[in-house]
DNA sequence: CGTCATGGTGTGAAGGCTCGAAATA
DNA sequence: ATATTTCGAGCCTTCACACCATGAC
């Protein structure tokens, strides 16, 4: 009896305890690769002894689609019925994954909800071509000549091993050329196209949060006023697929005084240049036409708006203190005060419209985005990854010392044999 | 007086790798 | 019927962490 122990891994130690009755019906064909150390393929003795326990039969592929939906509908009778347990027809390779419609499998294991066949339009402004995705054939499934074009010099591995990427520094810090200069680039996370990095959340990611949680992920933190606008707009179209979400516009303050005739129509105008239809779920923007105005506008502001904390503090008549509230202003006296001065957005104390506050807001640069902050701030990322210190460091050399001349049982401290603690144990 | 740091080893978790049965061409 | 491919089960390697007694803080 000859074993071959020759060989790499664990089949250098490996002793086959099996008693293999007939090696020579074995039909199988040792991998060229890896040499094998069985006896019953490296010679022919009828004797082979082997410690491995025999192998679990192998589940097969609709075998492990019945249990997990037999499971499913244990767990969940109402939404996955047990009548539709059956293999779904035939094996389907991955491959053929990009393909297959869910009407024509049992999709209810995968889609229990109604599904309607939005079609999702992506400005082809913000992505640089248009990634409409149709949803008609699979639930989840992109349109892969769509998506694989944009996806398709995507190299994850490459972000990440990248000392410096801008898109590193961005997926950390946030792009905010992407985010903060306004109308002309967008943070829709609806949308489904190249990743587009937004304060360190991937914007395609957010397809799979988006439509896989079915919320609506507002994650500029109030900075993309554009995104966010654009992003229900496209939802307008697309409807949505119906999701429960809360209508920002509704719980939003509002500033209800009609705004005076020429200023309605240049607002108008401002808000129609971007998209020319009037969804009726876009959200309300107030654009502030100045303090005072702002003012007398919240002081007048319908109940409803004042229901909000921010529309108490801001309404003139109350005079009972709030609790809490530590600054107490007179907005009368304020308003007053401020009268013959103007707008406090205007230098020459001309009232500002809202296009003109609004210009002059995008021209402040909140982040120092071409300026060194930014630069300072990827020096320092660069700085503190280049001088990474990943051993140990020992905070009490005196410590290490005792540590070094202390007796070890396996590793672990024991008692000294001199000491009495032992001397008393024992 | 209580807390904490100190290092070598055991142990479990996690991921990668290999093999072989089942499916497919 | 045979060759090839697929992929799940099992094995192996790597890693993180707890454990221990003692003395400094």
């Amino acid at each position: 009896m000859s074993s071959c122990l020759s060989g790499g891994g664990r089949a250098a130690y490996t002793i086959d305890l099996d008693i293999i009755k007939s090696p020579s019906t074995s039909t199988r064909t040792s991998h060229s690769s890896s040499p094998s150390s069985t006896i019953s393929e490296s010679s022919n003795s009828p004797l082979a002894i082997s410690t491995r326990k025999p192998r679990t039969p192998r589940k097969r592929p609709n075998q492990t689609y019945n249990e997990a939906a037999a499971l499913l509908s244990t767990a969940y009778p109402n939404i996955f019925s047990a009548k539709d347990i059956c293999k779904p027809g035939k094996f389907i390779k991955p491959r053929e994954y990009s393909s297959f419609s869910f009407e024509e499998t049992s999709g209810e294991l995968l889609l229990p909800f109604p599904v309607e066949k939005p079609v999702f339009h992506i400005d082809s402004t913000v992505y640089g071509k248009s990634y409409s995705n149709d949803m008609d054939e699979i639930g989840c499934q992109t349109n892969s000549s769509n998506l694989s074009d944009g996806y398709e010099d995507f190299d994850a591995e490459s972000i990440l091993d990248e000392e410096i990427g801008e898109g590193a520094i961005d997926s950390i810090m946030g792009d905010m050329s992407e985010c903060v200069e306004g109308e002309s680039t967008t943070c829709s996370d609806g949308g489904v196209g190249p990743v587009n990095f937004c304060y360190g959340y991937p914007v395609g990611l957010g397809l799979g949060l988006g439509l896989g949680l079915g919320g609506r992920f507002d994650f500029g933190f109030g900075l993309m006023r554009g995104g966010v606008a654009k992003a229900f707009r496209q939802s307008d179209e697309g409807d949505w697929w119906r999701f429960p979400a809360v209508d920002v516009g509704e719980i939003s303050p509002r500033f209800n005084k009609p705004l005076p005739a020429e200023k309605k129509k240049k607002l108008d105008k401002l808000n129609t240049k971007p998209s020319s239809s009037t969804p009726k779920k876009d959200i309300s923007v107030s654009i502030p036409k100045s303090s005072s105005a702002l003012s007398k506008e919240n002081s007048s502001s319908s109940p409803k708006s004042s229901s909000t904390s921010s529309g108490k503090e801001n309404s003139a008549p109350n005079p009972k203190p709030i609790p809490g509230v530590l600054l107490k202003l007179n907005y009368d006296e304020v308003l007053n005060a401020w009268s013959n001065r103007g707008s406090p957005f205007s230098d020459d104390g001309s009232e500002l419209s809202g296009s003109d506050a609004l210009a002059r807001l995008a021209q402040i640069d909140l982040f120092g985005e071409s300026g060194a902050l930014r630069e300072a701030s990827v020096q320092r990322y660069k700085e503190k990854r280049r001088t990474r210190f990943f051993s140990k460091k020992i905070r009490y050399q005196v410590r290490k010392v005792n540590a070094d001349q202390r007796p070890r049982m396996k590793g672990r401290f024991v008692r000294r044999p001199n000491s009495s603690g032992s001397e008393e144990i024992k």
